[in-house]
DNA sequence: ATAACGTACAACCAACCGGTTGTACGTTGT
DNA sequence: ACAACGTACAACCGGTTGGTTGTACGTTAT
């Protein structure tokens, strides 16, 4: 049912929403409770608690009923799994790059031996950053 | 005009739509006109270069026209500010707990001396798992 | 007891989104 | 020359989104 793909969905949609990314800055530095986060915008409280409950079905927070209250409480875990898939991203990235590597070192077997025909642009080894992550 | 926020309203929308993400991965690991990409999905034509769009106004793709083909490519840099902001998150996650040891050792200080009324529950340092970044 | 507070949810509305078809225009191949 | 290809964009449509107000209900304070 709910596949990476449906939470990708969820994840993305629910941070793209500055209201929300906010939010979410302030329940990963701390508990709030929703309704002392909606003192701190400048819309309904309906809204704000729509915009909590968005972020809490994507699981990038979580609420905790106390008393009255509802503290809501924001999962490094999940912003890290986002992290992640950004990471692979770039996997599929070093992956291109190398591929060209490759594809140069070709080229340079073939114009070493029999000067031929391909016309030769000005060599230069592809640079590819060092795989670090993000920071 | 556009600030940061905007981009972030820009990149996490872009990312928010598996198709525009598949797009993406694919533009990642190397160069592909428009309409190859849309003889891979199940819609129109129209449908995908509109996702193209997409992904080029979020500056997470680039393209160039070569003839009557336009060749899209992604921008990994454009990547990682989208996961340097998540690691920012981050951030904010390790002050909370750094904040909450420093509220464990205000209560140790406390009842170390003066036994009184606080009732104790079992005490343990707080966790923090080293900051590692994405991957 | 009862008023005030915190939360949840439904109904409504304008704007936006993801898809469609159709049209136009430059480029490439025959 | 002209047909086919690749691209761009406009207009349209149903569903979703982000906001609103209103109602209901449990909890806390007076």
């Amino acid at each position: 049912m709910t596949d990476d793909e449906d939470r990708a969905d969820a994840w993305f949609h629910a941070l793209s929403d500055r209201t929300r990314r906010d939010i979410l800055r302030r329940v990963l530095a701390g508990e709030h409770s929703v309704s002392a986060l909606a003192r701190s915008y400048d819309m309904s409280f309906a809204a704000v608690q729509k915009h909590v409950a968005v972020l809490e079905r994507a699981g990038l927070l979580t609420k905790r009923r106390q008393g009255r209250e509802a503290l809501a409480s924001g999962d490094v875990e999940a912003v890290r799994s986002v992290g992640a898939m950004l990471t692979e991203l770039e996997a599929l990235w070093r992956g291109r790059i190398s591929r060209m590597d490759e594809l140069f070192a070709e080229q340079a077997r073939e114009q070493a031996l029999p000067p031929q025909k391909t016309q030769q642009t000005t060599q230069q080894k592809t640079q590819v950053d060092p795989p670090r992550t993000h920071g």
